[in-house]
DNA sequence: GCATTCTGCGCATACGAATGCATTAGGAGT
DNA sequence: ACTCCTAATGCATTCGTATGCGCAGAATGC
């Protein structure tokens, strides 16, 4: 209400600045800076008044000026490659609740893969507007980080990683996750897997590969393994590709539980059985995958502790620039639920 | 690779500023601030030579220093009230989208209905951290739309209004949207209807309910309209609830389509067949409604030229302050897919 | 050939808060 | 009663950029 009346009452439309607040208050402008921001040099009595000025002013601190005098703005910097499919959202769900926890802003940065390594957009990350960087974009042969890293700006990747770079690093056990899950299929009994990945140029897609092939070898030949992006439309477009081709798979890996839910969708509509005729894994544990209309077989990769804990990481390195970098890897463990089973009879015969 | 090398070899910590740069160009430092501004007062020449020099050091004008000299800051705040469920990050894409191009950077600003009416978190508001404000978590008694305004600030509502306020408001058109709603469940012939709604502080749930009330005056009497969340969460309690209570509705009327799709997935696990033994309606045909799995039948609210039109409108509001503010109301048109169907004849003969 | 208008740039200051240093007053110590 | 210290506050400067004003030299007018 104090705000509401002065808000009314005050000067034409400059605001109202430490000076005023100084004014009011009887004392010199450096006090109110140093009563409010609690110095202890203050005395209780000056810090009261000026405490009263400030209010009936209805006073706030301009941020920028703040900004300019003391070197940090508040804000952070997130960075994610899209914004429209379920999983960023969810991460960043957590990583604001961090970050406001710790009193930081957060501005988003939507970085669409096509306009990477568009150095003149790096101009908004330089300009010291932002205290530090969390990075959920990156891919393996971006470059922008290193000249972020090399600028002095804190940064720390999360979910992704990129090699030869000293920095704070937080990633899921993408190559153990990949390995459960084949395995998974292998314990099955199922033979003819077919897998529809994210873009290969990301080191989730790498990594989870890596794993999978580390187990099913033999059983997944090059030419059933797509990629495309993490997206609900290329889960779509793979799974229909796949089974309308010539060996038609028994179980589809997806890059992710986005891609897994297109690739439901559209075995759905060509009115193929999931599980009894086609089994479907994901990974990443997303809320969706538990829905009763999905009830997903999939991976948790950790991905709450890596939103909470990457924010966290962040703050702490705005505040110790040195120290040693950590490259954390969180541990993925296999949700199963009834998307999987093993496959008909049928098509073990045909082997 | 420029920025790369001086970057290695600059200065301690210290960033470069336009006085460096000026020193190297050989001229002062205002007229390397006009020369990268593009002032037409500076010869061509002359601005080759700074932003070379520019260019060589890798200058990046600070962003603080900026904001403070010249009263904008380049940023906008965006106000959602959560962010985990797919209607926002699906507009805040739109909406970053129009924001990106205008050359402002989008802070997020989550605001969770119960810490609302903090005054103190609207410091960060009004700080002049941010040029404006889209806000698209109002509720129909929240003040600080006011104060905001009446400090200043400048304010799109988007999605949802609050009466009484001179601001520009952007909704859909939500009173039809329900109207179009009933009107359908009643042409197919639906006698029993219940609804779970939103939260009734929210001008969308008002205004929705009295289209559907408006029609189907007799037939939906008030125990059977339930509130709750915009959540998949709530939608689900509601189902169970109504499912399972003496009389079963023939049909449900979200209040939006995450409610819808919440419905969707408990009616499946009770085993009741949509929309055979239940119809379900939303509203906002977000594209998870439109996927296979669902096939919601819903309504366009024109979620997606709100988007764009309110962060567009935000800029111009920015830019000019005064100016008549607009309250546009957005056509909303009923998409029907493949959750709703006439009742069954024996819900019929029990009437 | 002198007065006059541009053109191009430097000078100085403002933006608003934070902070090192100087200053004042009051109390303690002897 | 005088010195010394501490507490509390004021003074002046700083952060880096933008910009009004003024000044120089060149171009134009007659």
């Amino acid at each position: 209400m104090a705000l509401d009346d002065s808000a009314s009452s005050a000067k034409p439309p400059g605001r109202v600045t430490s000076r005023e607040v100084a004014a009011a208050a009887g004392v010199h402008q450096s006090t109110v800076s140093r009563a409010l921001r609690g110095d202890s040099r203050i005395s209780q009595a000056t810090r009261e008044q000026v405490e009263q000025a400030a209010r009936q002013l209805g006073y706030v601190p301009n941020s920028s000026a703040r900004s300019l005098r003391s070197q940090r703005t508040g804000i952070v910097g997130v960075m994610v490659p899209n914004i429209d499919n379920a999983y960023y959202p969810q991460m960043l769900s957590d990583i604001n609740r961090e970050f406001a926890a710790a009193g930081y802003s957060m501005v988003l940065i939507v970085d669409p893969p096509h306009r990477r390594s568009d150095v003149s957009r790096l101009g908004s990350l330089l300009d010291a507007s932002v205290d530090g960087l969390l990075i959920l974009s990156a891919t393996l042969d971006s470059g922008m980080p290193a000249v972020l890293h090399a600028r002095g700006v804190p940064i720390v990747l999360g979910v992704r990683s990129v090699p030869g770079l000293d920095v704070d690093i937080m990633e899921p056990d993408n190559f153990s996750a990949g390995r459960a899950v084949a395995q998974h299929l292998l314990d099955l009994g199922h033979s003819e897997v077919a897998a529809a990945m994210g873009p290969e140029i990301t080191s989730t897609t790498k990594h989870r590969l890596l794993g999978i092939q580390s187990v099913l070898a033999g059983t997944l030949p090059p030419e059933r393994i797509l990629h495309g992006q993490y997206s609900h439309e290329a889960g779509y477009a793979a799974c229909n590709r796949l089974l309308r081709g010539a060996d038609v798979p028994t179980a589809i890996i997806a890059g992710n539980d986005v891609i897994a839910i297109g690739i439901m969708d559209a075995a759905r509509q060509l009115g193929v059985a999931i599980p009894d005729e086609l089994s479907v894994v994901g990974f990443d544990d997303i809320q969706m995958a538990s829905w009763h209309s999905f009830r997903l077989t999939t991976v948790d990769m950790g991905t709450a502790a890596i939103a909470e804990q990457s924010a966290r990481r962040l703050v702490e390195r705005i505040q110790h620039a040195d120290g040693p970098k950590r490259h954390e890897l969180f541990p993925a463990s296999l949700t199963v639920r009834g998307t999987t089973t093993a496959p008909r009879k049928e098509s073990l015969i045909v082997e």
